[in-house]
RNA sequence: CGGGGUGUGGCGCAGUCCGGUAGCGCGCCUGCUUUGGGAGCAGGAGGUCCCGGGUUCGAAUCCCGGCGCCCCGACCA
C-alpha cells in the first residue's frame, strides 16, 4: 500500500494531498471560471445522500422547502448595515441584461436573508401566520479571493433555512435546534464529530445577534467551520418591515433565524477520513457501499463468477445495501481495487474461482477497524446477511476514530500565550482557554497566533474544571476554543 | 492584492540556458494473449508548444506586453 501512484502523501504536503485526492476520486474538477468547480457524479452522489438525510431531518422538525430567486436587488443587500459591510467585498453584481444597463444592479445571492424576509413581510399579518419554517436548496456566490475545491469556492451549493417567529425565545430555540440537527448529521452521517458553541462578536454572521457553529477538527489539526445557525433577532425584520399583530393586538417585529450547511461538508469528509490512498466515504453517504469484483482466468470461470457476482449484488440490494458489480473486462482486479479505494467505497467483495468452489467470498474494508483485519473470508450467504451490520459497524468505527483524534489533539486549561503558540506552531489542534470576553485580547491573540476563537464552547464540551486563568489576562468569564481554521 | 511557482497531445513531464520545425511515461483506439493488488506484446490515433507583438532565413526556445492556473500570505457567516 506504499505505492499510491502519484498522490502526494499527507505527511509531505497536506494541501497538495487534498487537491490531488479530490481530483483522483473524481469528486470534482476545476472549471474554466476561476474559483468555481464542476461537481462530478461521484461527488454529487455523495451530496445527494447528504441532501436526502438533512432534508428529512428538516422535514421531521416541521420545515418545508421553497425556492427564492438567484438575483437580489442591490438595495435589499444594503438595508442591513452589518450585512452589507460583511458581504459587499465578495458580491458578484449583474449590471447589464438584455443588452441594456439595468436601472438597479442585481446581486447574485451570497445568501438570501434579504429577499426571503422581504417576501415574509408580504405573507405575515398576524401571529397566526407564524412561525414560518422554510428551507431552500440552492447555489450561492461569494467572490472569494482564494478558493479551494469544496472548502471555499466562488459558487457553492448549500441549503439555507429561514424562519420567522413571534417571540425571541422561540427563535432562539429554533436556532439551537438546528445547530443540534447539524451536529447529529455530522456525527451520524459524515462521522465527523464537531464541537459546538457560540461565535464571538467578531466572528459572527454579518447581521446576526448571535451565531452558533459546528467546528470540526481536520486531520492537519485545522478547524473547519462546518455548519452555522444564527439568531437574527429583529435586525432583518426591522429593515424589511416584517411585522405581525400579536394576540394582544399590538404590532410587533418578528424574530428570525437562518442556518446553513454547504458542499464544504464534502471537503470536511475528505479531510476527516481520507488517507494516502484516497478518500474514505462513510457508508451512509456512499453512493456505492459495496463494490463486487469478480475475478476469473478462463472464459468458463468468467461467466460463472460473474453470474454469482450479480446474484450476490441483487441479494445485497434486497437487503438495502447499495452495490455495484465491476465486471469491466479490460481492467485487472488490482486496477479495480485501487480505483474503488481511491474513491473511498467502504467495502469490496471479491469473488474468484477459488471462492466459488468453497462457496465463500472475500470481504475487504476500505480501512481496518481498530484491532481487526481488513480482510474477511465469509460463506457467501453470511456475507449477504451480515453486510448491513458490518456497514453500520464501519460507520461507527470511523466516528470513533475521528472522535479519538479530535480529543487527542485538544489541549485544555491553556492560559499562557507562549504555550498556545507552541501548540499551534507544532502539532496544531483545538486549544481551550479561559477568556475575559475582551475583544482587544481576542484581536491580539489572533494577531500573534493566527488562530481565531472558533467558539465559546457549549457546556457539553467544556473542561471538567472551569478555567481559572485566562488567556491575555483578566477574569475568566467563559471558556473558548482556539484553532487555526480553513 | 503582495510573494513564489507554473503553462508543451486527455494527464504528468522533458526539451528552453546554447534558435533548425516536438519527444517520453501514463492514458486512449485495434488485435491477440491476460485477470486473486495498478497486465504483456504488436500496431495506431492524438499537439494553434497559454495569448499578442517583436527579433531572425527560421522561435516551444531570445526580447517586450498580456492572461490563466496552483501554492503561501492578506482577506474570507
Amino acid at each position: 500500500m506504499a505505492d499510491t501512484k502519484g498522490i502526494t502523501p499527507r505527511g509531505e504536503d497536506f494541501s497538495a494531498w487534498y487537491n490531488e485526492v479530490v481530483l483522483a476520486a473524481e469528486l470534482a474538477d476545476y472549471s474554466p471560471v476561476r474559483g468555481s468547480m464542476v461537481i462530478r457524479p461521484w461527488g454529487y452522489g455523495i451530496w445527494e445522500n447528504m441532501q436526502r438525510a438533512l432534508d428529512s431531518l428538516f422535514k421531521e422538525t416541521g420545515h418545508e422547502n421553497a425556492y427564492f430567486p438567484l438575483l437580489i436587488p442591490m438595495s435589499f443587500i444594503e438595508k442591513e448595515k452589518e450585512h452589507v459591510e460583511g458581504f459587499a467585498p465578495e458580491l458578484a453584481v449583474v449590471t447589464q441584461a438584455g443588452g441594456k444597463e439595468l436601472e438597479e444592479p442585481l446581486v447574485v445571492r451570497p445568501t438570501s436573508e434579504t429577499i426571503i424576509y422581504h417576501m415574509y413581510a408580504k405573507w405575515v399579518q398576524s401571529y397566526r401566520d407564524l412561525p414560518i419554517l422554510l428551507n431552500q436548496w440552492c447555489n450561492v456566490m461569494r467572490w472569494e479571493l482564494r478558493t479551494r475545491l469544496f472548502l471555499r469556492t466562488a459558487e457553492f451549493l448549500w441549503q439555507e433555512g429561514h424562519t420567522a417567529h413571534a417571540t425571541a425565545a422561540e427563535a432562539e430555540e429554533e436556532a439551537r435546534r438546528m445547530l443540534g440537527i447539524y451536529r447529529r448529521f455530522m456525527e451520524e452521517w459524515i462521522a465527523m464529530p464537531p464541537i459546538t458553541g457560540m461565535k464571538t462578536d467578531s466572528e459572527k454572521f454579518a447581521g446576526a445577534v448571535r451565531s452558533y457553529s459546528c467546528e470540526a477538527l481536520m486531520q492537519d489539526n485545522k478547524a473547519l467551520q462546518a455548519g452555522t445557525s444564527h439568531f437574527l433577532g429583529q435586525n432583518f425584520a426591522r429593515q424589511f418591515d416584517l411585522k405581525f399583530q400579536s394576540e394582544e393586538g399590538k404590532e410587533e417585529y418578528a424574530w428570525n433565524t437562518s442556518w446553513g450547511v454547504s458542499t464544504r461538508l464534502i471537503g470536511g469528509m475528505v479531510l476527516t477520513h481520507g488517507d494516502d490512498v484516497g478518500i474514505v466515504v462513510p457508508p451512509r453517504l456512499a453512493p456505492i457501499q459495496v463494490v463486487v469484483v469478480p475475478i476469473w482466468k478462463s472464459v468458463a470461470e468468467g461467466s460463472a463468477v460473474r453470474e454469482k457476482a450479480h446474484l450476490l449484488s441483487r441479494l445485497l440490494k434486497d437487503a438495502g445495501v447499495r452495490t455495484r458489480v465491476d465486471d469491466r473486462d479490460h481492467l485487472t482486479p488490482g486496477a479495480k481495487f485501487w480505483e474503488w479505494e481511491r474513491k473511498g467505497v467502504p467495502f469490496r467483495l471479491e469473488i474468484g474461482p477459488k471462492d466459488l468452489e468453497k462457496g465463500q467470498v472475500v470481504l475487504v474494508r476500505r480501512v481496518a477497524l481498530e484491532g481487526e483485519s481488513r480482510k474477511l473470508f465469509l460463506p457467501e450467504g453470511q456475507a449477504v446477511t451480515e453486510l448491513p451490520g458490518y456497514l453500520e459497524e464501519f460507520q461507527k468505527g470511523l466516528l470513533e476514530a475521528a472522535r479519538k483524534r479530535r480529543e487527542a489533539n485538544s489541549y485544555r486549561g491553556v492560559a499562557d500565550l507562549g504555550e498556545m503558540k507552541e501548540i499551534l506552531d507544532g502539532p496544531g489542534g483545538f486549544v481551550y482557554t479561559g477568556w475575559s470576553g475582551d475583544p482587544a485580547v481576542e484581536a491580539r491573540v489572533k494577531e500573534e497566533t493566527r488562530a481565531t476563537v472558533r467558539v465559546i464552547v457549549d457546556p457539553e464540551f467544556r473542561s471538567a474544571e472551569p478555567p481559572r486563568r485566562c488567556i491575555g489576562g483578566g477574569e475568566a468569564r467563559m471558556e473558548v476554543v482556539w484553532a487555526r481554521a480553513y
